[in-house]
DNA sequence: CTTGACCTTGACACAATGGGAAGGTTTATT
DNA sequence: AATAAACCTTCCCATTGTGTCAAGGTCAAG
């Protein structure tokens, strides 16, 4: 199949897969005479997979790695999951950074009347808080 | 003062200060005969003030906004909560998919034995959970 | 035989930051 | 005074992951 078809079946858009294709995420899709690309299901079970791995918010890197293991039958399954632990960590981080974020925030404006007036704690807190 | 200097009073990396003038976020700083930048305690206030709103993850353009507020005695305090207020909102929700990532990463790890051998219900999970 | 819907590659853009090169200036040490 | 170290300048390139757009090739249906 083409690649309409393929980024259809799969949720990722066309112009990611020529991506993907590009930086080696993906092996190069077989080619047409007409120099079209041609996908077939194990493509599309690929392409899925990467799909639910982003949305889960791995990184391409990540993905590359998850792919190589889910394609190894002699993998270990500590591999697989350092990677995961190792990328829950990190969303736990970042979650945690503007988790702060948002508290500081929601103390200021909470402060602010946000009316006509100029007077506003939240310009002070960004100018004084040092 | 030079740039060094004011990046250390500021915490703004002079990389990033000549990137803010480029673009527009700061009034070019006034220049020695040697071409060399010279700072002020007004810039160095302004220069804080990017770096606290930064480290509260507003964008440029937010911060490109708040600092205009900040500069005009005029200003609605309404105006300023609402940047504020839309920034909060943008930030939870991007707390809550990373959670939801997070809460679906975790209910697949904790099923992965994570040992030598090679079933791995994270691996199942990305390419069957459709 | 034209129209429209595909496909191809390539270039450019985004946001915010870092790195580095090539070259000029100032300051401190010999 | 000479030299070395530590500055400064501009300009270019890389990052991550995605989108947009252009110029052109291919194909099927009308």
């Amino acid at each position: 199949m083409r690649i309409g078809e393929a980024s259809k079946q799969s949720g990722v858009s066309a112009k990611m897969i020529r991506y993907y294709e590009s930086i080696g995420l993906l092996t190069p899709a077989q080619r047409h005479t007409n120099d079209y690309r041609d996908f077939d299901m194990s493509d599309i079970h690929t392409l899925r997979f990467i799909h639910r791995a982003r949305s889960l918010g791995f990184s391409i890197e990540e993905i590359g790695k998850l792919i190589s293991l889910w394609r190894n039958r002699e993998r270990s399954s500590r591999e697989v999951k350092a990677i995961t632990e190792t990328h829950i960590h990190d969303l736990k981080q970042r979650i945690q950074a503007m988790q702060e974020m948002v508290d500081t925030l929601e103390h200021l404006s909470c402060h602010c009347h946000g009316d006509d007036r100029p007077d506003c704690p939240i310009l002070e807190g960004l100018s004084n808080h040092s």
